[in-house]
DNA sequence: AATCAAATTTGTACTAAGTACAATTTTAAT
DNA sequence: ATTAAAATTGTACTTAGTACAAATTTGATT
């Protein structure tokens, strides 16, 4: 019987590893948005032989295959997300939070001018500041 | 009289020197959403003591402003654009090339989700491949 | 089971985007 | 002219991510 890990990655064409399973199930686990280095540091102690570039590798591929998501709406580091659902992000600049955010369905564009090109993601990002933070904006003028 | 680029920067709060003029007047003549690194290579030859940390902190005072906006759909560098106007952005994923999309105007959020919250960015980014690479996508199988 | 090629993982060295920071220069008010 | 604040510069540094060759694992075939 498979696991509903082992299930995701074949449908998306990816052998299932041993490492490209701890990832993989890392990120099903956790939906907190987290960078390679961070799914590095907390698969590490259990999983000693893992190496970082694996994981990058990894991630990548993931994403490549459309198992997962990438996103970079922090500009420092790429974040990943299992939930490949219709979603947005929002960020705060203060605090640096990252929250999912419901979207009925992501916007689609006018046919004409998109036309032959062929569109696989779509990201759309927020950004400003949470309530926690809010006193914390630059005044809006 | 003022020229346009110095009132644009004014209008956001900004300071013109010399140098932040150079980097709005580039960015407004140039609508190729470039990297820190272009704009510095192509304003270097013409301003020889140009230093390249002006040019990201220019440009990320710019962006802070609201002056221009910062685009980080490519994951490798964050590029940036003078038109701060609604629209979209594609990137191929394959020859990497980046082009406008109009939208009728950027999806809000559902007010009772983000009640409290204070959105002051909104990016809509869309990936796959253009007319000229189209045939080089993975089978979508 | 032994063999062997292909796929995957690993580790090291490297690249390059972006930042920290102190020193210098410029600006603009008195 | 003086001087404090703001902006710029250049160097050194950080760090996310990649290149690549060596080692390991996988899995098919005899």
């Amino acid at each position: 019987m498979k696991t509903p890990i082992v299930e995701r990655l074949q449908a998306h064409g990816i052998k299932p590893s041993v490492q490209r399973i701890a990832i993989m199930e890392y990120l099903m686990g956790n939906y907190t948005h987290p960078t390679a280095d961070t799914i590095f540091n907390n698969l590490y102690p259990l999983m000693p032989t893992l190496s970082k570039t694996t994981v990058y590798n990894t991630l990548k591929l993931l994403a490549q295959q459309g198992a997962i998501s990438e996103i970079s709406i922090d500009e420092k580091n790429l974040r990943y997300d299992a939930d490949i659902s219709s979603h947005a992000h929002f960020r705060c600049k203060h605090c640096g939070s990252l929250f999912d955010l419901p979207v009925k369905r992501l916007p689609s564009v006018a046919t004409e001018k998109i036309d032959g090109f062929v569109i696989t993601d779509t990201q759309l990002y927020y950004k400003g500041y949470c309530k926690k933070c809010k006193t914390k904006a630059p005044a809006l003028c």
